[in-house]
DNA sequence: AGCACGCCGACT
DNA sequence: GTCGGCGTGCTC
């Protein structure tokens, strides 16, 4: 006699369905009742079905009233495996959140023809795959993939060439390559770590931020490791070759699983190691509820799962640097510290004087025509478009949209005036301020800058990178490549010089985290540079200019974790923000503090501030510790009132949104 | 979300 | 006496 009783975890974002439903397995289904796979129960009266999961069999039922049946089971594949439900179930807790609306990024869409095409094809083994050693670590991280430790991971800057053997030790930067194309060192040690998982009989998962990130992971594991040991899973893919990359992923056989921010929930066979590179990019927070971030994903996989997790970055986060100081990670650096020339350079002349010839300081400008001579120089700068910046001719403010109150530019150099968040055409713009009605181009943008340095250096070529021009790559020819930060293309080789040129302009933006994320910005792009490439940071000095120059870019973390101690910001804490009508804010706030002062001290509530009309937003912050009980009972109230929906007046059901939402960690309100 | 149950007003 | 209004609550 087989488990007669399965439990079912009912695809809803529902908070009050959020647990797990008892249904008897009728005896046509026993043998394609199994954990994993996808069902249809009865719920709430016969007629309507819901899908959801089965989670786990039992002999007997939790529940004590009568139960339904299993209608039927959708597919016979599980493609919810037990510790991905138990995971999702973890980070749904931790973010107050549900666990179907997790698994929902876990387990892609069902594409029915691939299925059918995946269980109809043999199963093959594959061949074993020999370790490769990451010498350059010496053996520190070899041995921590192989005892599965948490590592945060400083990576070299610069690349290899494809075809050179990665050497054992002493590994000679390479100069410029005969031929072939060019790997990011970062990318080309996170394949071989996966190697090693991979020889050792483990599947790897390799997160990455965007797309052009995936695309130096892949050319990198395609040196190592062949095609049939390498899944790819990323939102980007077409559905059908997600689901099937996903089912491959389901196989015996470990692979290498890379993606974006959701591969953190693949399914691995045995998963050995569990990566991210540059866990501080803004792309790895799911925009999905309940909003986990994928690096706190993987924290929590790897403490329920084990196997190494490996933290990669050059910069190092605020959120990684407080988990060292814990002692939860270790910190790895390579044994011989390579780092880009980097020189710091004052501006000479105002920020808005707007021809290249200005906006380059002499010795940057020498350094470009050096490097010009011998290959691709790179041109970073802060926004894309012409002129993103227009202020009012008369009085010198700042344009803004009259619809959403966003920054006026214009992206070309004859376009019209348009807002950079909702795109609207301003065609006749008066100026709130004074009534002028005549625009000024001030700052210049991509499009601007690459026309500027075109004149600049007559006869050579210019590319520009941006959004909407994006190039993955350049080769390895004398070129300058202006981009937008986060949009440089990789060069053939590295580039032969480096200029960041706004950054004065980056560190101007308001937000908790600009110092940390200018740090990345420009730390990501040195590392683009070739091996004797300077790079040239114009406009900026003090703790930052020098974190950047001496390479030291896990002092200038603790600097900026210590500081946000002193103001109880995250990462230092953890925060709950907490939105809707105010009443039912406030009451919410309320059962928080009921905890005690302990768990929510007084002065770690903020607000409620107006968010809306009728809405108000409250945020708390609180120790780590407390994490699970703020959680747990803010998530009882959001049950609370979706089932228990009295607010208004008696006889009036609150129409449309429930009446609070509730979000942890959600960085928006420190931007 | 849906959908049934339940307890007060107008009805053949 | 009964039909049906919508407010309230539950879904294995």
């Amino acid at each position: 006699m087989s488990a007669s009783i399965a439990r079912v975890l009912i695809d809803s974002p529902l908070p009050q369905l959020d647990r797990l439903f008892d249904y008897r397995v009728p005896e046509p289904l026993a043998a394609l009742a199994v954990p994993g796979v996808r069902v249809r129960a009865p719920l709430r009266s016969a007629g309507r079905v819901a899908e959801g999961w089965i989670v786990e069999l039992a002999e007997s039922a939790a529940f004590g009233g009568t139960l339904s049946e299993l209608e039927s089971v959708v597919s016979p594949v599980a493609v919810l495996a037990p510790e991905i439900a138990a995971l999702a179930r973890r980070v749904a807790d931790r973010s107050a959140g549900g666990a179907s609306d997790v698994v929902r990024l876990a387990v892609p869409p069902r594409r029915v023809r691939v299925e059918k095409a995946w269980l109809a094809s043999p199963r093959q083994s594959l061949p074993p795959v020999a370790p490769v050693a990451l010498a350059e670590y010496g053996s520190a991280l070899d041995e921590a993939i192989d005892r599965g430790a948490r590592v945060a991971l400083r990576v070299p800057p610069g690349g290899v060439a494809t075809g050179e053997q990665t050497r054992a030790h002493g590994e000679e930067r390479a100069g410029a390559p005969a031929d072939g194309r060019w790997v990011l060192r970062w990318a080309d040690v996170l394949a071989r770590a996966a190697r090693r998982a991979i020889a050792a009989g483990g599947s790897a998962i390799l997160a990455v931020p965007d797309h052009r990130d995936l695309e130096q992971l892949l050319a990198a594991l395609a040196r190592v490791l062949p095609p049939e040991r390498i899944a790819r899973l990323d939102a980007g893919q077409p559905d059908t070759d997600r689901y099937r990359d996903f089912l491959r992923c389901l196989a015996p056989d470990p692979l290498v699983i890379v993606g974006n921010r959701s591969v953190v929930y693949a399914p691995a066979r045995r998963l050995a190691l569990l990566a991210l590179w540059d866990d501080g990019d803004p792309l790895y927070a799911e925009p999905l509820a309940p909003y986990a971030n994928a690096r706190d994903v993987a924290l929590v996989r790897q403490e329920q799962q084990g196997g190494a997790l490996v933290l990669a970055a050059h910069t190092r986060s605020t959120d990684v640097e407080r988990l060292v100081e814990l002692g939860w990670l270790e910190s790895v650096a390579p044994r011989r510290t390579t780092s880009p020339r980097v020189v710091l350079t004052a501006l000479q002349e105002p920020q808005d004087a707007l021809s290249a010839h200005a906006r380059i300081p002499s010795s940057a400008w020498r350094l470009a025509r050096g490097g010009l001579d011998a290959g691709p120089v790179l041109v970073q700068v802060a926004r894309p478009g012409w002129s993103p910046l227009l202020v009012c001719a008369d009085c010198g403010q700042q344009a803004r949209c009259a619809r959403c109150d966003g920054p006026l530019g214009v992206r070309t150099a004859s376009g019209p005036p348009a807002c950079a968040w909702c795109g609207a055409i301003a065609a006749d713009w008066r100026c709130p301020h004074c009534t002028g009605a005549r625009l000024l181009r001030s700052g210049s943008g991509s499009a601007r800058t690459a026309e500027d340095l075109g004149r600049a250096f007559p006869g050579v070529r210019v590319v520009l990178a941006d959004g909407e021009h994006p190039h993955l790559t350049v080769p390895d020819r004398p070129a300058l490549v202006v981009a937008t930060r986060g949009a440089e293309p990789v060069a053939d080789g590295g580039y032969r010089a480096v200029l960041l040129l706004d950054g004065e302009r980056m560190v101007a933006r308001e937000s908790l985290r600009v110092a940390e994320d200018c740090l990345r910005w420009w730390s990501n792009a040195a590392a683009l540079a070739a091996p004797e490439g300077p790079v040239v940071l114009v406009g900026v000095g003090g703790s930052l200019a020098a974190a950047l120059a001496t390479w030291r870019q896990d002092a200038f973390a603790r600097e900026e974790l210590a500081d946000r101690r002193r103001l109880r910001f995250p990462p230092a804490v953890r925060t709950a923000t907490v939105t809707g009508t105010p009443e039912a804010v406030a009451e919410a706030v309320e059962r928080v503090a009921a905890l005690g002062a302990d768990t929510l001290a007084p002065s770690d509530v903020l607000g409620p501030v107006e968010t809306g009309p009728g809405t108000v937003r409250s945020i708390l912050r609180f120790d780590y510790v407390h994490g699970p009980a703020v959680a747990r009972e803010l998530r009882a109230e959001v049950v609370r009132l979706a089932t228990a929906r009295r607010a208004g007046p008696p006889g009036r059901r609150a129409p449309g949104r429930p009446p609070i939402r509730v979000r942890l960690d959600d960085p928006e309100p420190f931007d």
